[in-house]
DNA sequence: CAAAATTAAATTGTGCACAACCAAAACACA
DNA sequence: TGTGTTTTGGTTGTGCACAATTTAATTTTG
């Protein structure tokens, strides 16, 4: 396809579309991803809280919601309740801040703390689901990482 | 990152995850795609919809659910719902296939046919949000493909 | 042919995403 | 200082995604 082609009408099909490859290929992780977080009792999006959590440590200190945001591009419409689920399973605790109320603190429980060693093999699990090799993960990686500083 | 990092431990963390990318490029992407949509009064899932019968051409002919659901890998369970949101726009119809009563076919209206007009210039209006070239759209184009051959 | 298995949609329930709106708290600064 | 603005999180409503179940129709097979 070239530029005149997409300008004119080809433009309009399914096959020459990159967003319906993102689109699918990001529900198609989320199917093998399902599965592999359901031993954790977690979904995909829980997941990625779980990995900024861990990551942070946050045990001992706390992350507020407008960062977990921040990192994970979310607003407090989608983890205000996602956080509210994952504090029922008793991984995280949420609390005000005394010091800005209007800010609230997540911090790990231990229970949360010690689910990281059971997530510890999810990332090979998942990279061999790819059929890539390292080496073109890393080139995807980073045309992807040009393609979401473009667009931000 | 190597392959004994990622099975170790640094393979947890989110810069390192190409689907974290691609969970984020898609949700961008969608954010870019709202604002031009929501002119022609659909969602990004209702205008993937609108795509596939302006390719057919389906005002004449039809297409059943089950069809549509195989193209863009969705089920009943989001496409029901979704189908009749767009017959109650106009935008199409739906009627059992006499031939066999199970399956519900799909075909355009006039107004679903001549949407298609104000959609043509998306495609390369999207194209220039992304910032790429047409050389580099291809080559990435195909590596999603091979990912999404792979990972099915 | 009749019973069993398969297929196609729809329905229900859960969990994101996100827009729009709200309330409370903190901040700015004239 | 008091008042207007900004920041933060929450709530509500809409629309996907998808698992699980249901219903009805068709196909397979014994």
């Amino acid at each position: 396809m070239n530029l005149s082609t997409m300008i004119k009408n080809e433009g309009l099909q399914l096959e020459n579309q990159l967003c319906f490859r993102l689109y699918s290929l990001t529900k198609l992780m989320g199917r093998h991803y399902a599965p592999v977080l359901k031993k954790l009792g977690l979904t995909y999006p829980q997941y990625l809280v779980m990995l900024v959590l861990w990551e942070n440590n946050n045990i001992t200190s706390a992350i507020s919601v407008k960062q977990l945001g921040d990192k994970l591009d979310l607003d407090s419409g989608t983890l205000s309740p996602l956080l509210k689920r994952l504090e029922k399973q008793q991984l995280l605790r949420r609390h005000r801040n005394p010091k800005d109320e209007r800010s609230v603190e997540i911090k790990l429980t231990n229970a949360g703390c010690q689910l990281k060693v059971e997530a510890q093999g999810i990332p090979a699990q998942m990279f061999s689901v790819t059929g890539m090799s390292i080496d073109e993960l890393h080139k995807l990686n980073s045309q992807l990482d040009n393609l979401l500083a473009n667009m931000s």
